[in-house]
DNA sequence: CGTTGGATTGGCT
DNA sequence: GCCAATCCAACGC
């Protein structure tokens, strides 16, 4: 398992080809302290220029102005009001589009995934977009960080997996664009999120 | 300026 | 399976 870093020309191309090529890749994670963090990436999402259910169809904004940026950094969001979200941003600036990473399987630093995610069992720790930011304490001090260079997240080659392992479908949780089978998972993989594919279930909206 | 709902998770029925 | 938590971007007025 290679542990040199993934070059800038692996992350400028359309999300939809890189996604399935991180798939075995290895995020990185340097915390304060000195600890480092890694987990094999099991699943990832595509989102593309033009694509409904991306946070660049609109217009660029503060929150999703890394996605328009240089490929090969991180954009890392907030939502349902609790959760952060790490994406690698690929197409070259002006293009946006990134890869949501889902799910990895935890290599190294498991002690301290347990301690951030205060669960024990392994497949609990990175299962999930947000799961797998606390594990690894990932949060918008990380946004814009350069994956290629940085010191504190990057992404090591590791060993990417055949396209015949490669499964893909629908995308968990989006309302619009699920005509795009933009998921993709290591088939039979017990790291990959429960997540359903689809759009999220309705929620009450009933108010106090 | 008020409302809506989200690239989710975990706890409870 | 259902739904609350909890915050803020996006959008409507």
């Amino acid at each position: 398992m290679s542990s040199r870093r993934l070059p800038r020309s692996f992350f400028s191309r359309p999300a939809v080809e890189v996604a399935p090529e991180l798939l075995g890749r290895v995020l990185a994670r340097r915390l304060n302290g000195g600890t480092i963090v890694r987990g094999r990436i099991v699943e990832a999402e595509a989102y593309e220029p033009g694509d409904p259910a991306s946070h660049g169809f609109r217009r660029r904004t503060r929150r999703n102005d890394a996605m328009f940026g240089p490929p090969g950094h991180l954009y890392v969001y907030f939502t349902y009001g609790n959760h952060w979200m790490a994406n690698v941003v690929t197409r070259p600036s002006g293009e946006p589009s990134a890869v949501l990473l889902r799910a990895l399987r935890p290599l190294e630093g498991i002690h301290e995934m347990r301690r951030r995610r205060r669960r024990q069992r392994v497949e609990e720790l990175c299962a999930g977009p947000g799961r797998l930011c606390q594990a690894l304490g990932i949060d918008l001090a990380a946004n814009h960080e350069d994956l290629v260079r940085g010191r504190a997240v990057w992404l090591e080659a590791g060993d990417a997996v055949p396209a015949s392992v490669v499964e893909r479908g629908i995308r968990v949780g989006v309302s619009v664009g699920a005509d795009r089978a933009w998921r993709f998972w290591i088939r039979d993989d017990p790291y990959v999120s429960k997540g359903r594919p689809g759009p999220p279930t309705r929620r009450s909206r009933s108010r106090p």
